[in-house]
DNA sequence: CCACACAATGAAGGTGCATCACTATTATGG
DNA sequence: CCATAATAGTGATGCACCTTCATTGTGTGG
């Protein structure tokens, strides 16, 4: 604890802030009736419109196999319904529901309402370093393509 | 996309960062041979020396049933051990093996690595700045203890 | 028209998590 | 000292998410 570096300060406070976020976003989609996953799928409907379940996959990175588990359990709960792709009888369009939509659109707000709490009376300068002080890590991160291992053994 | 605040904006890059942090992670680990919830359990038992279960379940905030399957896997590809705790019979002990430790402190310095990676170059005042910011932020999670909802439906 | 690509799903399995019931051991309050 | 409570670990079950492989329909280029 006490030869860390400021660079691995930095680091354990943005594991630490993950660590709190995705807990708390956890809680409260719990509480609309969705897990991560479920919320997860919603959310790239809301914001690309009725899809295929390929659409879905490939915008989710996980298999088109898990997709249908996915869209099985937003049926079974009320979110979305499954309906017929209208010129490709292959596929089908996953749609939402009254209640889908409207889970969807309280999403959205709740994003910007989270957005405005957890950054309030933070002034803009600040908040303009922290974005591009992410953006720099964000960049960084994917020119690197960088991987916890370093020297590991055998 | 267009009145997207510069708060939910920030929120953004936040979340997309914890995308990138953890699938990277989780790409290294796996070619150690582990998973997120092993790793995570190397860990601590790293910064905590020998330990029971007990302990490990309360640490890693699961159930003690969990642990028991994490640590099966964790003996069952030589990470670990388990020995009978010296004076409480009940328990037992979690040990690294040889090669369990040597893992361990691979990922130590590949947190040191990986730090050093992501702020190379970044001024210190930078630094110290998003330092700050996720400090702030983390501080007024937890005292909201906020949530996604907002004004859901029903 | 047919070989091949593609969409969705069934089958089976791995991992991480939970709860409940149970055993073995230890601690404690008469 | 002993009955009772608490603790450590495990077996049994079950759920969610994810995978790959095999199968069934459906599109499409040559």
């Amino acid at each position: 604890m006490a030869d860390q570096t400021r660079q691995t300060q930095a680091l354990g406070r943005i594991l630490e802030l993950v660590v709190v976020l995705s807990e708390d976003m956890t809680r409260g989609l719990e509480r609309l009736g969705l897990t991560d996953s479920r919320a997860h799928l919603l959310w790239e409907l809301h914001h690309r419109g009725p899809s295929t379940q390929r659409t879905l996959a490939d915008a989710l990175h996980v298999s088109a196999r898990n997709i249908t588990g996915l869209v099985d359990a937003l049926v079974a709960t009320g979110f979305v319904t499954r309906e017929p792709h209208p010129t490709d009888r292959r596929a089908t369009l996953v749609s939402f529901t009254e209640h889908g939509a409207a889970t969807a659109a309280a999403l959205e707000r709740g994003q910007h309402e989270f957005a405005r709490i957890l950054f309030e009376e933070m002034p803009d300068h600040r908040l303009d370093g922290l974005v591009e002080g992410l953006n720099e890590v964000l960049d960084r991160l994917r020119k690197h393509g960088v991987s916890i291992e370093s020297g590991a053994d055998q």
